[in-house]
DNA sequence: ATGGTAGGACACCTA
């Protein structure tokens, strides 16, 4: 951003043609399940319309490519899209109002699941790549014995830390966002106590997650700027009759960065209030400037 | 201890 004052290099135009051309001086990116884009492409755009982000990060869109709703986003002004989606489940989606320079979609267990993909922006955006992920949910019984879909969570936390510790995403200006569907601290449950054999809460998934942080390198960027023991939830359920007065929320999406990002932390944002919009998503976005 | 809601595809899965 170019400030208004006239200093007298500035005036003359006067720019030394070795430096880089410069890049933005800010870079807000946004996180938020929307639990199908399609049906709730107006709550998105009015999202965007009031907060502007610069790059949407979006999961669970549950719909194929062909079905991604791109013309509305280019409408608002967000031009520039990785789609990684698949029918009916799962399905993930960058979009941008900066370009974006390159974007790839890594597969998790072997299986074909929609649930990661990476853009990297190009130099307005600081060449800062964005890695969009949708860990599984997991089911209900915490047992990977008894619960396939509990054991393929842990399957995907481990290959997550795997990938960290080979691939090095967070050697420089990376960002990892998204549903993790584990909610790691304390204060990141309403009751600690009482969500401790709840999936999403059990020692063995939040125990992965940080292994996988930790072992990627990568830096808690909202709990960096929000440290325990403030509560922090991302998600309410749909089966509360009262999701505000129950308050009994979940922190399952969140923002990490790269540790040469991390002195750049601005501020974070949690958008509780898109919980009550009408026919909201369960989870809100979180949104993270970095300057 | 239980059941409570939501979305998508297609008769039930996932969350």
């Amino acid at each position: 951003m170019r400030s208004d004052c006239s200093g007298a290099g500035e005036a003359l135009g006067i720019r030394d043609p070795f430096l880089p051309e410069p890049v933005a001086v800010s870079v807000t990116v946004a996180t938020w399940n929307i639990n199908s884009v399609r049906l709730r492409i107006d709550l998105v755009t009015h999202f965007l319309k009031e907060h502007g982000p610069d790059v949407l990060c979006l999961q669970e869109t549950k719909c194929q490519d062909d079905q991604f709703p791109l013309a509305a986003f280019r409408k608002a002004g967000y031009a520039h899209a990785a789609i990684h989606g698949q029918k009916g489940y799962h399905g993930v989606a960058v979009v941008s109002r900066l370009p974006i320079a390159s974007w790839s979609a890594k597969s998790f267990c072997g299986k074909t699941d929609a649930r990661h993909v990476a853009a990297t922006l190009g130099p307005e955006g600081g060449g800062v790549t964005v890695h969009n992920f949708y860990v599984p949910a997991g089911g209900d019984v915490p047992d990977p014995l008894e619960n396939e879909k509990f054991a393929h969570k842990l399957s995907f936390l481990d290959e997550m830390k795997a990938w960290g510790e080979a691939d090095r995403p967070a050697a420089s200006k990376a960002i990892l966002v998204g549903d993790l569907n584990v909610a790691p601290l304390e204060n990141d449950v309403w009751s600690h106590k009482q969500m401790l054999k709840v999936v999403s809460h059990t020692p063995i998934e939040t125990g992965k997650l940080e292994a996988a942080r930790s072992g990627g390198g990568w830096v808690d960027a909202v709990r960096t700027l929000k440290p325990e023991p403030e509560k922090v939830y991302t998600w309410w359920s749909y089966r509360a009759a009262d999701w505000a007065a129950a308050d009994r929320g979940r922190r399952l999406d969140h923002v990490w960065v790269s540790p040469d990002l991390a002195g750049s932390l601005g501020e974070v944002s949690i958008l509780r209030e898109a919980r009550g919009w009408e026919r909201p998503s369960d989870h809100v976005p979180v949104m993270l400037t970095l300057r």
